[in-house]
Parts: structure tokens; sequence; C-alpha cells
DNA sequence: CACTCCATGTAACGCGTTACATGATTAA
DNA sequence: TTAATCATGTAACGCGTTACATGGAGTG
């Protein structure tokens, strides 16, 4: 019931009814910079929802197992989605493999070290570009929608972290310069 | 073999042989701002990694079955190690809560969005401050480690991230500003 | 007719956290 | 001696991905 997870679909069906391909499809499409679901769980978790009577089907359309489902919201998914608002997000530090690699990095191979950073700082400045094109696409398509203020903000997320990440990855790299000549060189001397 | 997990450990283990227990805590206070283990990896894994002849028991301490048991690297470990230093980092983004939320934020409380907000900006604030001390400290404390500016690097990747998310925070708590009186009257007129 | 895309669903697996059980050691 | 801390370990659970099985519908 307070799993976290898959409150997506809840949000996304307020928008208007659709089957777990077309959820799928939307998620990626729509918060796939933050969030993504997996078709193993939107169908197990639409059955849920519409044993809670949060989701409904649109229409009964009879014996065919294989025909597109769509789902409306009811007035109780409504209800649970503001009530999942109101919570304050819990905040988890992500794991992050790229800095644990570098926090032992002197153990390893000081040009591939440099490699990694700099394959990271292309694809956040890759993404950034993506982003910012995003963010003047929709202020065009849906200049009057009245969710778009609320989307822009998340886009705006993205770009400053990542941009951020992308400052940081070009001051490592400087910083690697300095290092790496005297660190290569310690490379093997362990034990 | 290739989970991409627990190799904190292999990489802990370099600097002096450990206990579960020691590494727990090493890791909490190292790289705690980036990965972490919980006991119930970290102990199946000592062993696995014993049974890959990966790191070794220091010393057989006979009958007791709960006196600190302490491992070792060995070369195969270190050679496992660099290995995976070797191979780039995978980049996933994680997911955020804040920013689901913030996407649906709508269909909820406008009051409640800012505080929200608000809290995320502090958490994050607080974070800086302490991540600037803790640079501080660790400049001052190990002066002469070969393995500080590795460190030092982790450090400021989290201060440059997290400065970026305040300061996302103070623009979308303007944003929100002259989003909430309209919006409010909107609430609730869904269906 | 074959190929691809749309579409739904299940089963298995990986990985990580949490809770629990147990006991040794040390400090009040 | 009682409590807190140190210390090791297991079991259960949650959640998410991946792989697989199936089949409809449209296109060359």
């Amino acid at each position: 019931m307070s799993t976290g997870t898959t409150r997506a679909i809840l949000g996304l069906l307020t928008w208007h009814p659709m089957s777990g391909y077309e959820l799928k499809m939307a998620i990626d499409s729509s918060v796939g910079n933050f969030w993504s679901e997996s078709f193993g769980q939107i169908y197990p978790e639409l059955r849920r929802l519409e044993a809670l009577g949060l989701v409904t089907p649109e229409a009964e359309l009879g014996s065919n197992p294989k025909s597109k489902r769509r789902y409306a919201i009811t007035d109780a998914g409504r209800e649970e989605l503001r009530h999942w608002l109101d919570q304050p997000p819990k905040i988890r530090p992500p794991r992050n493999e790229l800095l644990l690699k570098l926090f032992f990095a002197r153990q390893g191979n000081a040009a591939l070290t440099r490699d990694h950073i700099a394959e990271t700082r292309e694809h956040y400045a890759k993404a950034v570009r993506t982003l910012r094109h995003s963010e003047d696409a929709m202020r065009e398509r849906f200049k009057a929608h009245p969710d778009l203020p609320y989307w822009i903000m998340t886009i705006r997320h993205g770009i400053l972290q990542y941009e951020a990440i992308v400052t940081w990855c070009d001051e490592t790299i400087e910083q690697l310069k300095t290092l790496s000549p005297l660190a290569r060189k310690n490379v093997g001397d362990e034990q």
C-alpha cells in the first residue's frame, strides 16, 4: 500500500485512461529522466490497483486476452495519489559507482581513470543539451498546460544537477593531470 | 563475480585487514556519502570472497565463533580489484521521488509541496556544510596520504552536486510563489 | 507469407534492507 | 549486575530487472 513505487501510474492516469503498454511508453517519455518502471511491475501493479479500487478498466472487452485493456483512475485513486503527494519524499543518497572507483583509484590505472571521468563528462554534457532542447520544446508545445511549470521544474533540476557534474569532471580531470605521473609510478608498488 | 557491488570490501582491505564489523564502520565513515553496505551483505560476501581466494582470514582463532575474525586481501584480490577499477562505471540515473511528486504536484497541496522543497533545501545545505568541514579535516589529517587527492575529489563531487540542488530549490521555491495562488484554486476541480 | 511492432503477462533472479537471534566484552 | 556496545550471522522480505512465452495487427 505504501510502497512508494508505482505511484507514477496513478499520476499518469490523471491525464487520461491508459493501458499498461501506454503507461510504460508515457513513463519513459515524460518522467524518464528521474523515474522508470518495467512491464514486470506495471502489469501486476495495475491488477493490484484494480483490486484496491484505485483504478478501473475502462470497458469490458470480453474474451480476447491480448486486446488493449485501458484503466482509468477512480476517485479513491485520486485520493490515494493526493495522500501520497502530501507525504515528504524520502531522501536517500544513491550509490555512485564512479565515486567508489575514484576513491580507490590509486590502486588502478591512472589513464583509464581519466578516461572514465572524460566519458562521464561527455555523457552528462550531452544530457544537458538534450534537456535544454526538451525544455524549449515543452514550453512551446504545452504553452497553456496547467502542469507545465511543474514539468519545467523537473527539467531544470536535471540541467542544474548535470551541469554541476560536468563542472566537477572538468575540475577532476585537471586535478588528475597534476597527479598521474606520480600515481602511475606508485601503482604496483603495494604489498 | 561481476556483481558490481561489495567491491568496496576489497578496496578497504587494501588499507589493512579488517573484520566484517570494522568494514561496516569503515564504509560508513569513508565512502558513506555515496556508498553503503549492510551487515546482511558484508558477512556472506566475506565468506564468498574467502571461498574465491580473494581474501584470507588473518589467523585461525580456534573455536569461539563470536570472536573478531579479520580478513586480509590476497594478491588475487588485488588483481580482481584492479580489474574492476579498469571497467567503466555504469551510469544509471537514480529514481528521484521528490521530482516524481513535483511532476504531479498540481494534483496535491501547494503549501505542502513548498514545504517539501524547503526541507530538501535545508537537508542539502546542511550536507554541503558537513562536506566542507570534512574536506578541511581530511586535508589536515591525511596531509601526506597518497590517497588524499582521490578522497578530496569524491568530497568535491558531493559539494558541487548538493550546491546545485540547493540552487535549484531556491529557484523552484521562487517559481512556486508565482504559482500557488492559482494552483491552489485548481486543486479539487478535476473529474 | 514472413517480419516487425504492439501488447499482455509470468517466472526467475539479483541485490539490498530489515528484523531477528545470539553471545562476548566493557563500563556504569 | 545491568546496560550498552561490539560482533557475527541467518531468514525473510521488498522491489526491480530480465528473460521468456504468447499472440494480435499491420506491412512488405
